[in-house]
DNA sequence: GTCCTATACCTTACACTGCAAGGTACATGG
DNA sequence: CCATGTACCTTGCAGTGTAAGGTATAGGAC
């Protein structure tokens, strides 16, 4: 019943998404991770091993800023916020997202023939 | 004032848009080009040297069935055309394609913190 | 003649990315 | 005890676009 999305697509999707996931407040990788589920009605469903590298690069880049914190359970958590520059990319990866839809849904309805 | 997407977003798109435009009858390398840069308004360019392996993938798949022709202007051209195994991987890219709009859609506009 | 542009195809070195698989650690419940 | 859930991390592999280069023909400008 799970239909796997195709690698690249999650590639193209991953940094906007965090991003976008982001913006509603604090998160960490645990949590991002369900919240993807949720957002794509069970529909996408990451690895982890995929998501903390993607975490790691958006703080190595600046778009994100991390800090630890303990739960009361004695758990380890490491929370992101969006930063300005994360705010920036976000807007340029939600253009670039749409111009692409765009097309893909021109050449699937629009189906015009040149 | 050319946006360029990011490169997962053109690994992401490329199978589909290729796939799709060939719904259209058959087609070769340098006019593909033109089509995606047509269809997305100007807002995408493909490099050649991205598209040509993207093709070579696809026959290597049996997605798509190329044939080399000869115009009367004595340039050659390899026409490809969708095969039925080629349709089926589109109605799946495109399934996933919109599985993972929808979800990004969600996290943009419909803003529901959880 | 020479040069530039357009057409039309191809390849290689490089950096990046998810995937699969493995690891660490603690809490809870059977 | 042991399985499950939480919560983080890393490595080796295969696949991908980019940038840059290559080959070749046709047509127009100068």
């Amino acid at each position: 019943m799970k239909k796997p999305v195709y690698k690249e697509l999650v590639a193209a999707s991953s940094r906007p998404m965090v991003l976008s996931i982001l913006t509603g407040g604090e998160s960490y990788g645990y949590e991002i991770l369900k919240q993807v589920k949720l957002l794509s009605g069970g529909e996408l469903e990451w690895s982890d091993g995929m998501l903390y590298p993607v975490l790691h690069r958006l703080e190595r880049d600046g778009l994100v800023a991390g800090r630890w914190e303990l739960t009361d359970q004695g758990r380890r958590r490491k929370y992101y916020r969006l930063t300005d520059r994360g705010k920036g990319q976000l807007a340029r990866d939600r253009a670039g997202w749409r111009a692409v839809h765009g097309a893909l849904e021109m050449s699937w309805g629009g189906g015009r023939r040149v």
